[in-house]
DNA sequence: CTTAATCTTAAAGTAAACTTTAAGTTATAA
DNA sequence: TTATAACTTAAAGTTTACTTTAAGATTAAG
């Protein structure tokens, strides 16, 4: 089972100008042309784009995408650094797994926040609500007082 | 307590330049300056700042963000919109953090991939590891299978 | 056979979120 | 008092990851 750049724009959600794109900046060295010059795109295709939007997804820039690719196509004596590649990446998607955590704690804070002032008419009028208030002040005076200790001063 | 930009850069990581670049764009409408025209921050603006932070973390535009900002300015006629935009963040936030998820498993794989590599010496020789090869199944099969399900071929 | 898709190169344009430069003025801390 | 930090406006520059345009040539599908 092969598929045509438009084919495979459709499934991954691109464009094929971003396939092109790609291509040209050495991001799919494994895709082949045809006898008449078509990309030719396999199974095996698709799962390097997955990867390549894993890795986008997870902040890398093409640049280091690239350079990971250029591992992978020069062979075995690149094994560990690839290795420590994925290992640094998944320490980075550990901390952002966390501030996605952090974020979310703050977005619960305000929706519960909102549909308070909403069901008393006001914003002023939350404050009454020691619940609420307790609440902030667990999140927000804890990211503060992390912020301090941080700094040097 | 009351601090200076440089101050308020340095806890939050950003520049002073960043942080007057937000005042100009309106993201900062309750910064005040002091008689001799320095910004005074509060412990309130840094609440602010940490909710820019968070919304900007989770994807939304500076021009977003802004929206926000004049929406708490104009005061309690737009409770429900705020409501709604910090529920709209949540629902954003939940497919972030299951997205997230997924590229964990591509990344753990990856892992065990090139540790298998690394033990038996070259890349082509970790087919023999079944157990891998189900795995890789398991993660890149269900996400092509999910790719065919999206398209309408 | 015709229409839609693909190919090429090469260059210019876009959007976001800053960053830098310039160049002079004023304020605060040690 | 002196060095460091802050202020201003305004404009230009940077980076990333595309997107668009042009313009013709070729191919595939119905």
């Amino acid at each position: 089972m092969t598929y045509s750049i438009g084919q495979v724009a459709k499934k991954l959600g691109l464009t094929t100008h971003t396939l092109r794109y790609y291509d040209k900046e050495g991001l799919l060295p494994s895709v082949h042309k045809s006898s008449s010059g078509l990309r030719v795109f396999t199974e095996k295709d698709l799962e390097w784009l997955i990867i390549i939007e894993c890795l986008k997804g997870c902040g890398m820039s093409l640049k280091d995408i690239k350079h990971y690719i250029d591992m992978c196509m020069q062979g075995d004596e690149t094994i560990l650094e690839r290795l420590e590649m994925f290992k640094k990446q998944k320490e980075h998607l550990v901390l952002q797994m966390q501030q996605l955590k952090e974020y979310m704690e703050k977005i619960d804070y305000k929706i519960a926040y909102y549909t308070e002032a909403a069901k008393r008419g006001s914003i002023d009028a939350v404050q009454y609500n020691k619940c609420l208030m307790k609440e902030k002040e667990r999140i927000f005076g804890q990211t503060i007082k992390n912020l301090t200790e941080d700094d040097d001063n």
